[in-house]
DNA sequence: AAATTTTGTTTCATTATATGAACAGTTGTT
DNA sequence: AACAACTGTTCATATAATGAAACAAAATTT
């Protein structure tokens, strides 16, 4: 393991649910020395991926990562795409309707349109989604390889509700149907009372 | 200069502009040691921080960005309100209106609502807007640091047209009377037929 | 089609940088 | 005021970075 791969390895502990940290914290998660995590940490500052609040000490995301996306997107405009397809996926069916993005073998939402109904469904932009408990994230393994599959099924699966499927078992052969089908479908993997359908949408690199 | 220091720094080469690079290229552009810029970049591909186009073998920003992009506007939502500020502006003046945000000491458009109006202004988010010969560029500098200010008007400032303004002495009276009145005018210094407004926002750390 | 150039990737002995335990300084709490 | 918790620093040692050169593969020219 080199130090680029320490140093950002610490990257992956940011997320919607800890968007900043303590360096200690940061330490204990990482299992790296503290001095050794601050040194990293400090070159993470100095380019601006990360930045330290004045007074709390704590390290949040820097302004670069923004700038860094912007040119993502503006080279691979999937944003504009994105949003169009979802406008008209609301439009039709009248649901509240989400993208999900893979990075580093997680699964987060990358954009949320929101149904009109006042009734609406918890979820919001760079939400962590379990793959074995989510429409999106069973799209996704319906379609993707075995090893990732079985690295994925092995680990303990969380039950969120009563009605989460944790058996690796049955899951694989959700898997098998939807792959067939086409799409996924999940009835309160996370939520009780929440529905979902999903399929998945490849990149160039996959055809 | 550390070992982080040295790969981080490569990001900086990814712009608007340039978002994808041959390794040869940005050896040359870094002038560091090809060896070594392949052991950064393969260390920012792990990451998910690049990605190398399979075929072609250039280098791009990568899904890791889109996802620490989207954390931290989870916990700092500049884009919802200034989405919101843009569509105001626009609303209440009819012209087209951006926002643009500092990063390692380079100014970059973040968001852009256009006008209705048929005669359109090019600009789109991410690109990099030169300081002295933008009406933003010039609010950042009325309210920027002494410091920053010398080293901005240091370097040799390029002339994008015959009105652009490059002599940095009449630029910095510029800047004292931009700093009194509260927003900074610029007429064609980058096309020419473009009059620009512009004025600073601060985060909660300029307070 | 063969030769040449360019480019991405690997190797390995040398050298410089990362490492981490202990220490120092700072902030907040009892 | 003493204590506790935490951020940041130091320095001898160990380990990883370094870069010239070799290699392989692809693109370009002859």
């Amino acid at each position: 393991m080199t130090t680029i791969d320490k140093a950002l390895s610490l990257l992956a502990c940011f997320t919607s649910d800890h968007p900043s940290h303590k360096l200690t914290d940061l330490a204990h998660a990482s299992g790296m020395n503290k001095a050794g995590v601050f040194r990293y940490l400090s070159g993470l500052v100095r380019a601006g991926v990360l930045e330290q609040d004045a007074e709390t000490r704590r390290y949040r995301l820097g302004s670069e990562v923004i700038r860094l996306a912007q040119v993502r997107d503006s080279s691979i405009p999937v944003r504009s795409w994105m949003r169009r397809l979802l406008s008209d996926i609301t439009d039709q069916t009248g649901e509240t309707c989400h993208a999900a993005l893979t990075s580093q073998g997680r699964l987060f939402t990358y954009m949320v349109n929101d149904s009109p109904k006042s009734l609406q469904v918890r979820i919001s932009p760079g939400m962590h989604l379990p793959y074995h408990a989510t429409a999106s994230g069973q799209a996704f393994l319906a379609f993707a390889s075995e090893d990732f599959v079985t690295s994925q099924l092995s680990e303990p699966l969380n039950a969120f509700t009563s009605g989460t499927v944790t058996d690796p078992a049955v899951l694989r052969d959700r898997l098998r149907h939807f792959r067939q089908q086409g799409f996924s479908l999940s009835e309160g993997g996370v939520d009780s009372d929440v529905i979902s359908v999903a399929t998945p949408f490849f990149d160039a690199g996959a055809m």
